[in-house]
DNA sequence: CTCAATTAGCGTCAGTATGACGATAAGCCG
DNA sequence: CGGCTTATCGTCATACTGACGCTAATTGAG
């Protein structure tokens, strides 16, 4: 089988936007990039699709390399490719952008290829022209699209840990929508909402108060009503 | 700037579901294709990336090429990206789909690069092992993506003519969906909703009865209420 | 030990949306 | 004209929503 030369050929590279609620804010995880172009530049985690790599592969193993967070606690999906001819000075890329969200995890620090890999919030990153490449167009793209999912979907829970209260589930809404939320009326409908989140016997104090019940993420794939802005 | 050959190179394409609402049912645009592999099979109208060309730019030009589509009429959104290393038999390719969705055009028909065009029923590609690469999957993505972006937003209109009666709207709905909905309640939330149809001073007997008004797509991007399934 | 502070979680109530369906309107066709 | 078809408006019981009052259960200060 010829290998027909006469199409051109483009670096394929898949980037992650990784979203977590800390401090009371929503950050993303970023690298220090340690080669050119934007050398010293802090940027979207990522790197170069393998030869025989699936895409979805390649962005489990960048998060597993570059941010060191342990995959099984973290929702990983496509987000959306970016290729604009001059989008790499040094070549013809197209990227694949993955949005990963994580639970507040201890202290992910660097992997490997990166320099040094922090948490910033994403209203610093997209205030001023920080990131290089397309990045800032590609984390705005994750965090609408984090914004839009947690109203029909029980992703909220991704930011949460294993366990967690209602009010843990609520501060992640308030967060990620930028808003506040009334306490009675959220913890109605999240608990009355099938299969978006099950009790568990625990309860917990670390909030202050009165002892607050533990859930766990439900099963749903889908919110039935959905939780609206 | 060095050509930085120690990455893989991948050939990268854009792949088309085009969708529109039929005689009565979702139907798909496909191609028959004119070359190996899988000559002779109906796939998902695309190409290949061309050197200096943007995504966005790539999936419009196989639009007007493959199928002679007037762009202008079409809604025309990223869908997903597909790099399974063994997707296509002759290389190493990352495709880009796209998901665009048209009316129900006179009779779209083949362009230059496709030896035939023809719409087909969504139902009918996916029952068997009609299409080629993963091109069922991909269809599969694409529907699922039609489906649920009726919920929240107005593009259900994208699939009527640039006027349309709300009886029209309704049975996008119901194909897309595979549903039936009662005409009188969808016509209360549609004609409620905010910004999703705006009202003409024309009315049509095209559907037979009572004149129905036309209406045209309105300007916002979201539906508040959501239509839910 | 008591009390204030804090957070959880239940209850109420009025306004609104929803789904089921009746009734009327306004064309067409024979 | 009378019946057929589809559009559009109206009704009504029920469900959901947002605003907010109230009680419960803990911690920590004094």
């Amino acid at each position: 089988m010829s290998d027909l030369p006469d199409y051109p050929r483009v670096a394929v590279t898949v980037d992650l936007v990784v979203l977590t609620v800390r401090d009371g804010e929503l950050q993303v995880l970023t690298i220090r990039r340690g080669e050119e172009p934007f050398r010293g530049r802090w940027a979207l985690p990522g790197g170069f699709l393998r030869p025989r790599e699936d895409l979805h592969a390649a962005a489990a193993r960048e998060l597993m390399e570059e941010t060191a967070l342990p995959a099984e606690h973290v929702h990983l999906e496509q987000l959306a490719s970016y290729g604009a001819p001059d989008r790499d000075p040094r070549m013809r890329t197209v990227t694949v952008a993955y949005l990963a969200l994580a639970p507040d995890l201890p202290t992910p620090e660097a992997g490997s290829d990166a320099a040094d890999a922090r948490w910033q919030p994403v209203h610093t990153m997209l205030a001023g022209a920080e990131l290089p490449f397309d990045h800032a167009e590609i984390l705005r793209d994750g965090v609408e699209r984090a914004r839009a999912k947690l109203e029909y979907t029980p992703l909220a829970t991704a930011f949460c840990a294993a366990t967690f209260t209602i009010a843990e589930l609520r501060r992640v809404y308030e967060v990620v929508w930028d808003t506040t939320l009334d306490a009675r009326n959220f913890h109605r409908k999240v608990t009355k909402t099938e299969g978006f989140v099950v009790e568990t016997p625990e309860t917990t104090t670390r909030d202050g108060g009165r002892p607050a019940r533990l859930y766990r993420a439900g099963s749903a794939p889908r919110l039935h009503p959905p939780l609206l802005r």
